[in-house]
DNA sequence: GATGAATGAGAGTTCATTCAT
DNA sequence: CATGAATGAACTCTCATTCAT
């Protein structure tokens, strides 16, 4: 394996950072062609054109690789869709920003995206427990839609009536879903499909002027 | 491999269809615990406390093991999922009772359905294609939710600003989503999550009186 | 791997039996021509004529062939031993019986002690610790030797002049030298060699008669 | 590779010097610690505190590295030994000056003889032959002993029943199996050890007055 | 019907070695 | 002098599949 650099000095060289994403970029295009269970080693090496001992060399496994992999794409996409989302004003803006900005971030990204979830469900650790797709896994994930809906709440932009927590999951669940359409259906219409999925928690959240 | 039956006589006996059923459970059991990338047939043999020849006897190779598993399911997910949605009349009760229906099974059969995601998401044929997860897997399956929606809006129940289509991928997001929920959270409260849902989806279908 | 039979039956077959002892003597062969570090599972297998993958359904890995390698030839030297030192009675007799049919069963198997030394030497468990190289395995190998020792001081045969246990040490020192000799020296007159330990041993255990 | 040096020039500069001292002194412990199978270069540079390649740079190869550590350990010893013999008088007092200073030396030096020990019964040419472990490399190393007898047995003080060659190797024997336990036993106590083996020896090269 | 035995391909990983910088 | 990077072979182990009994 790579030897530890000496302490004090920059852990990662600026070439082999740049290994390492290429590296991931290959795994990216396998697992979302072939599918995790064929990713293998071999397979992602020969996509990059490097020789199978690279990624020994660069990973301290495969299970590094594929964490790299998922926490790679998580900073991508928090980079994305932070800005989006703060640069706007009131709940209602936010939330819209928040539906938007992530179903724009899968339809620019829908490969690694693909891989993304396919590891995400896959991986497992030496104990055979799931590493990302645990309850922990999506209450990370939430949280900023929860603050966003609680805020909305408190600040009567959105009715009292739902359960922030809840309704953040099904934002979630819709997000999610998009994802996986736009993984498997060519030539899937995100703008047309986030228009609805905007709309539909609009009406959700609304407050109810008098019934 | 088990000998074709003569033409004409019946298919399969009732003590293979019980040794299916029981090499299907074991899978099941398997791939809920450990994983899909896990779950060899050894591994199967061995929980359901029979030899590896067995699973071969009975069925033509792992594909078909992992095919049948997923088909079954289906089957029992319609047979218990119809009758409650056909026996309410007016399509926001069939809305409502498809909705809690389906998170029924899912909270009654969460090791199965964990098993059959995963299939699903995994198995692929010898091209390299998913054999379930497709675009086509999805229309089939929303077809009864989208006639709901149709025939409630045909009949004034439901708005008609929303598209019945993109709807029942909605509500289809949500359901799996819960499925997920239901799969990673051991105490799962499926009943309150139902009534959420419900109360989400019958919001964004109601029709406005007068605005 | 192989699976675990049934509770109650027996635990291996006859056939079983005799494929493990096949292969544990295809290690032997390899082990003690070509040395631990060059025997690896391929070369085992193909010296055994057989496909790598049988060893493996036989042997949980290759630590567990390792070590019945050592159990295996650690029992067959008792076997060969017990006797011939139990069929003598005085402390002077046994001794002499102990190093002969020790030395003894060196020269008639002289491969298989090869092999053991050089596993015993090098099988380490996953901590890194060696496996039977260690203090308690002397001491327990030596036990039989401090009991002929010993009881030969009590009966008056020895000269109570030295330390049972640090004799002990030594004989199998001799013991073990010759083994070595009999591995490096083609022509190692085992009879002629087997006469000089015990004479060594026979004037420094002697009691002497007045001084 | 390191350039040859010119012809007549000194053959390795100090610095070069203390850098393969350096190396072998990482061997040694590696190999003291996790056994020659799991001293890897990768893991000698490391404990080393240099780069992988320093090791090829300084040593043709893993083969030279080892070769060398035996070499120079083998001098190390001799180095200690000769002048502790040469300084006594008489052939008895050298048998028991040879016995203690070798014994004291691998006290002294146990991790060092521990590694020798391990390269020595492991390293093998590329034909497979050990390179060390061999009827020849015995012949040499008791050469010294095998004088010490016979000038012993000519000159009266030893008594003339035994074999200079075969009491020699006993010694030896005696020798290897203290090291042994030296690297086995954490407290293993030297010097009682010692006592026991000078006296052993003493008793049976001792010439018997009158029968 | 069912089993144990065997196969051979492919998995991830380790390693000595080479080489450009 | 020294390094980091890369290679390719060899390693152990797992697995779906086949087959004689």
């Amino acid at each position: 394996m790579r030897p530890e650099n000496s302490p004090g000095g920059q852990r990662r060289s600026f070439i082999e950072e740049a290994r390492r994403r290429q590296i991931i970029a290959a795994a990216v295009e396998v697992i979302s062609e072939a599918g995790y269970g064929s990713a293998s080693l071999a397979r992602i090496a020969q996509h990059a054109g490097i020789s199978k001992g690279v990624i020994s060399y660069h990973f301290a496994g495969k299970d590094e690789l594929m964490t790299q992999l998922v926490i790679q794409l998580y900073i991508s996409a928090g980079e994305y869709i932070a800005p989006r989302v703060g640069s706007v004003r009131g709940a209602r803006k936010q939330l819209h920003a928040y539906i938007d900005s992530n179903l724009g971030f899968i339809a620019a990204n829908t490969k690694y995206v693909a891989a993304l979830t396919d590891v995400v469900l896959n991986l497992r650790d030496a104990d055979g427990r799931p590493r990302f797709a645990s309850a922990d896994g999506e209450r990370d994930i939430i949280v900023p839609l929860v603050d966003i809906l609680t805020a909305g709440q408190a600040a009567g932009e959105f009715t009292p009536e739902f359960d922030p927590v809840a309704m953040a999951k099904s934002i979630r669940d819709a997000i999610d879903g998009a994802a996986g359409r736009a993984i498997r259906e060519p030539d899937f219409d995100m703008v047309a499909y986030s228009a609805h999925v905007c709309r539909l928690f609009e009406v959700t959240t609304r407050k109810v002027e008098r019934e």
